[in-house]
DNA sequence: ATGTCATGATAAC
DNA sequence: TTATCCTGACATA
């Protein structure tokens, strides 16, 4: 589940919830969370995203939350009793959201939280995001295009299935280098980026085909795929910055 | 019951 | 590059 479309959907859902409720009830039912006492009984300010991670600000603390891989928040009702997994758990009135699994959940203190943000790239969820950095980035680098879109330093918010879509989408193949990339495309990956997670935290899930496919029940061009929906060839699939990365031989050549 | 895999990131080699 | 952390759904036995 969790590229950027996810975590700013739930910033949205939990500030729907909870911001402006009152006071929020903290938990952590598995214990990890260990600053539960610092924040139990304050209210919710805010709830916002930046590429993959999560911002809760409550009173003048601000928890910062990463999913990783297999990080869910479950909205829940709060008579539901939490699973001994919840790291934290955030209740008001009758709603409760649960947090498993994630790679962080703590504090984070003003210095840490800038050099955190500081080393993250454009994000093409932001409002006035400014991905000239990012195009320098990609052109002066050697790297691999299917490389440098993991990379949350250049762009953040774009995982492993973006990056499969949106390379098949614009027909380059995972392995051309960055500084191949001229300025209209670069141009077009990033318009192409942000109306595909915009879609996707509106939808709650990454829709990649269009909205008649979409509601046959398809969702994706290559990614999970055994052939091309183009031109039927046999999707291929290669290791690209340590993970598997599906394109199409024919519609993505190489060069 | 056990094994496998996953939309992530980092530390260590 | 590999190892490691984080969980749960699903397949296989």
């Amino acid at each position: 589940m969790p590229e950027g479309h996810t975590l700013f959907r739930l910033a949205q859902d939990l500030t729907a919830d909870l911001v402006d409720g009152g006071a929020v009830a903290v938990s952590s039912p598995q214990g990890r969370f260990v600053d539960v006492a610092t924040i139990d009984g304050q209210p919710l300010r805010r709830a916002y995203s930046i590429g993959k991670h999560l911002f809760l600000e409550f009173g003048r603390r601000r928890v910062h939350v990463h999913l990783g891989l297999f990080g869910k928040w479950k909205r829940r009702r709060l008579s539901t009793a939490p699973r001994s997994s919840v790291r934290l758990r955030l209740a008001a009135k009758r709603i409760a959201w649960d947090l498993t699994g994630p790679t962080a959940c703590h504090v984070i203190n003003d210095e840490a939280y800038e050099a955190l943000v500081a080393r993250l790239g454009a994000d093409p969820l932001a409002k006035r995001a400014r991905p000239q950095k990012a195009f320098a980035r990609i052109k002066a680098s050697r790297r691999e295009i299917g490389a440098l879109l993991l990379d949350q330093s250049i762009l953040s918010g774009i995982g492993n299935v973006y990056r499969a879509e949106l390379l098949f989408l614009l027909g380059i193949h995972p392995q051309t280098p960055g500084c191949a990339m001229d300025d209209p495309t670069l141009k077009a990956l990033w318009t192409l980026a942000r109306k595909l997670l915009r879609r996707g935290a509106e939808l709650n899930r990454i829709v990649t085909v269009s909205d008649d496919n979409a509601a046959r029940g398809e969702r994706l061009h290559v990614y999970g795929r055994r052939s091309c929906r183009i031109c039927s060839s046999s999707i291929r699939s290669m290791s690209v910055a340590g993970r598997r990365i599906a394109y199409c031989p024919s519609c993505q050549p190489y060069q």
